[in-house]
Order: C-alpha cells, then structure tokens, then sequence
DNA sequence: CATCAGGGCCCTG
DNA sequence: CAGGGCCCTGAT
C-alpha cells in the first residue's frame, strides 16, 4: 500500500449551470473500488503519465474543488495537465444551453431536466481503463464483472491511501506484459483474458492514441476502435459518448437495456420488448443531443432506483434474488 | 445433479 | 449474415 500525503488543492470553474453529484457520481456504474462517493464528495484514484495519484473532488455551485494528494511535490506543468484533463473527462466546460431549448419541447425530457439541471455525462477513466472496464462487462452479470475488476485491482492495481480513503488504481498499459494468460484466467477472466493481454500490448506499443482519436471525426473513431480485437458494437456504444463526447449518436441498444427502453418509453414487458430499430427511431426526436437525452433519461431511472427503489428494474438488473432478501 | 442464459465478440461456413 | 463457442456463476 501506498500513503499519498503531499497535497495540492485548486479549484476548478464550472459552466453553469452545474450538479456536482449527478456529475460525479453515475448510479448506473457497478460500484469499484477505485472511487467512493458520498454527497458533495467524490474520492477517486487517477493514473495520470504513469503516476499514481488520488484525488478528491468537492462540488459547489459553480465550481470543484479538487485535492490532489501524491507521494512527492508534483510540478506545476504536470498539475495543470491533469487539471485539463479532469474539465474534458467530466465535460466541465461544456455548454448544456442549446441541448436544453431543444429538450424544452420534449415532455418528458423538459420535466427531467428540472430536476437534474446541470448534469453532465462523463467518465474518470483512460480509454485503456475504459477497454478493460468494458471487457469485464460482457457477458457477465453486475456481481461477475465487479469480482472481475476487483480481482485485477488487487492483482496488478496499487493500493492508495489519501484523505483516510483506501482506494486501488488503475494500473498503466504494459503492466500484463508478462503476466501469461494462464494467470489471468485463474482470476477467473475467462476468455476476456486473451482480449485484456492483448488490449495491454495495443496500448503499451502506441497502437492506440487516445488523444489523438479524440480529434478525429467520429467515423475515425469507430473504425480504430472496432479493430481492437475483444471490441464490438457495444463497447464502442459506451466509449463514443462517454471518451469522446459524441452526442450526435445512438445505434446500439443492448439486451437488457432494451427491456428496460420498452417498458419506459412503450410500456412493454421485458417479454415482448419493442424491437432496437423501433427504440432507436424514438430517440431521433432528441436530434444532435440523443446521446444526452439518452444520458439524463438513463440517470434519472436510476437515481430513481437509488433513492426510490423501482421493483420491475430490479429484475432486469439481476440482483433483486440473491443479494436482497426481501424483494 | 444437469442444463442454461447472461450488460458480446470472434470466427467459421 | 447466421450461428456456434467461449469462461464463470447462479437460476431453474
């Protein structure tokens, strides 16, 4: 374990207007032990130029407070890197004025955007984080892809601990080198082991620049990440929105969330969903913004769940039986 | 006990 | 372009 005390706090100014919380924290994640959340606090592990570093972030209004905690003085052109990739990566410049006129004749949009005002979609992680994350997450339920992820922090992570927080981070691209596939199946990876190794060495041997691709248009984008091998329609339906920021998007639905699409929007059962084509056909209506209109629709379920409890999506999300005893 | 379906993707025919 | 196989886990 690693004890980060040198610590450096900034703050940082946020487009209004801004939700703190809905900003950084996405209920809809499987929880992982490389962040902890609580009302106006994030605390979150960040590997940044191979450096291992936690940070904790406190919300207002108008801005972030980030404390950055290390286990040496960092120097000013490292931190100031590090602070503009926390704006792009969780969207604190963007500008959510237009995509609210538009939203504003939609019904159901208008109302959910009164209550989440200031939401931004975003995600922490490196493209190459992003990659084994979306790894972990096919063909396997919530429960295996948490125990997958876990087992990998606790394999190849570092454990940090900052602000009386024990966090694992991500390891950097390189690390699996030399770890045969073997190992990683022991882990139980399955056959994600090979696609992970493998996921390792494109990044480790700049086959994949993630800033670079952000740049490119989004035909770009997909036909580079569509060559890495163990990376489908599904994973590039999540990295395009949430690496990317493409809004202008929407055509993979996957299983369960289909279900979930048809009982929301057509109040259909999970037994005769509405078919992908049609699900995407109705977010066209939401025009260059779908992908946020998807965004605060899918958040606001989910708080929902969180806060409220919403018994026919526990079905589909496959906890409700073994872990909850009383549903 | 055995069988089967997952929050996909690759490979083969 | 359809469909089998892949890892593991828990439901049936």
């Amino acid at each position: 374990m690693k004890k980060l005390t040198s610590v450096k706090s900034i703050d940082i100014s946020v487009t209004k207007p801004f939700n703190f919380d809905a900003t950084f924290h996405k209920p809809d994640h499987f929880p992982s032990s490389d962040n902890y959340w609580e009302p106006g606090v994030r605390w979150q592990t960040w590997c940044w130029r191979n450096i291992p570093l936690g940070l904790r972030f406190v919300g207002s209004i108008d801005k972030v407070k980030v404390e950055i905690y290390s286990d040496k003085i960092l120097d000013g052109s490292f931190v100031d890197s590090l602070i503009d990739e926390i704006v792009y990566k969780f969207n604190l410049n963007l500008n959510l004025n237009e995509f609210y006129e538009i939203a504003k004749k939609d019904e159901l949009l208008s109302l959910i955007i009164k209550k989440w005002r200031g939401l931004r979609p975003g995600h922490q992680g490196s493209l190459y984080e992003y990659l084994i994350i979306g790894t972990v997450l096919q063909n396997a339920t919530v429960k295996r892809s948490v125990q997958m992820l876990q087992n990998l922090f606790e394999n190849f992570g570092t454990l940090l601990e900052f602000d009386g927080k024990q966090l694992y981070c991500f390891w950097s691209p390189g690390k699996l080198d030399k770890i045969p596939e073997e190992k990683l199946r022991e882990i139980k990876l399955g056959y994600r082991a090979k696609t992970i190794k493998r996921l390792d060495y494109d990044f480790r041997n700049d086959l994949v620049n993630e800033f670079e691709l952000r740049n490119k248009p989004i035909k770009t984008q997909k036909e580079e990440l569509l060559k890495l091998y163990g990376v489908g329609p599904a994973t590039v339906g999540y990295i395009l929105p949430d690496m990317f920021h493409q809004w202008d998007f929407f055509d993979h639905i996957s299983p369960w969330e289909q279900k979930i699409y048809s009982k929301l929007f057509f109040d259909k059962d999970p037994e005769t969903p509405v078919s992908v084509k049609k699900l995407i056909k109705f977010f066209e209506r939401y025009g260059e913004y779908k992908q946020l209109a998807v965004h605060y629709i899918w958040q606001d379920l989910w708080w929902k769940r969180k806060n409220e409890s919403v018994t026919w999506l526990e079905k589909l999300i496959y906890l409700s039986s073994k872990t909850n005893p009383n549903t």
